[in-house]
DNA sequence: TAGTTACC
DNA sequence: CTCT
């Protein structure tokens, strides 16, 4: 049987199909305004295989020239990025046990071909805040380990309405996409997956 | 495959 | 550097 590192909750099916629509369509409004671009790496510059975009306050970016961050505007369009949708505010009230909201959505497009080696989230200031991810459309194969490379990892299968939080001891664990499984759903048209990742980016203003 | 190193 |  399957057990999680620590600080790892995997919460299957928690989006009703319902509501898997209804944020389906808020996302595709999203993406109108702020289009999925094809984000590279620091350096060498080597194009992902996986499409981005973001809503919120702040969206992490990446290019050749200036690396990982997160920034207020759109890389492409210059312009700032939508708001986050209501129901992933309540979503993060519901799940992330942190009582201030989330500044980043980032909106991950896996066509089925795509996938995301493995590696931690550690560009946010706030390391006190969990990590929220949302599955949406075909099932994939997620990997997850510990806070260091080398730690044994365990793999299992995500599907549509899935969330996952990495929060605690599990914040800075090691994680990727190594598979997307095509037509396991039928949420989007032309298949694929795409993956809603909640982020606090800014340690909360004292006031 | 096991796991590095920047830049600001 | 979320790749090789």
């Amino acid at each position: 049987m399957l057990v999680l590192p620590s600080g790892i909750r995997h919460i299957p099916g928690l989006l009703k199909p319902a509501e898997q629509e209804e944020l389906l369509a808020e996302i595709r409004a999203v993406v109108l305004e702020a289009p999925l671009y094809l984000p590279t790496m620091p350096r060498t510059g080597k194009p992902m295989s996986v499409r981005m975009t973001n809503c919120g306050a702040l969206g992490w970016v990446t290019d050749k020239e200036r690396g990982y961050r997160y920034q207020e505007m759109h890389p492409i369009t210059g312009k700032p990025w939508p708001p986050i949708p209501q129901r992933l505010l309540a979503l993060w009230d519901e799940v992330s046990d942190y009582p201030h909201p989330p500044e980043a959505c980032l909106v991950n497009f896996y066509a089925q071909d795509a996938k995301m080696g493995l590696h931690q989230d550690r560009d946010e200031k706030d390391l006190e805040a969990p990590v929220v991810s949302v599955s949406l459309g075909d099932d994939c194969l997620f990997r997850v380990g510990g806070t260091s490379r080398s730690k044994r990892t365990v793999s299992f299968r995500l599907s549509s309405g899935d969330v996952v939080v990495l929060g605690r001891q599990g914040r800075l664990a090691f994680h990727g996409v190594d598979r997307v499984y095509p037509n396991t759903s039928t949420l989007l048209r032309n298949g694929g997956r795409i993956n809603l990742t909640l982020r606090r980016v800014s340690p909360p203003r004292a006031f």
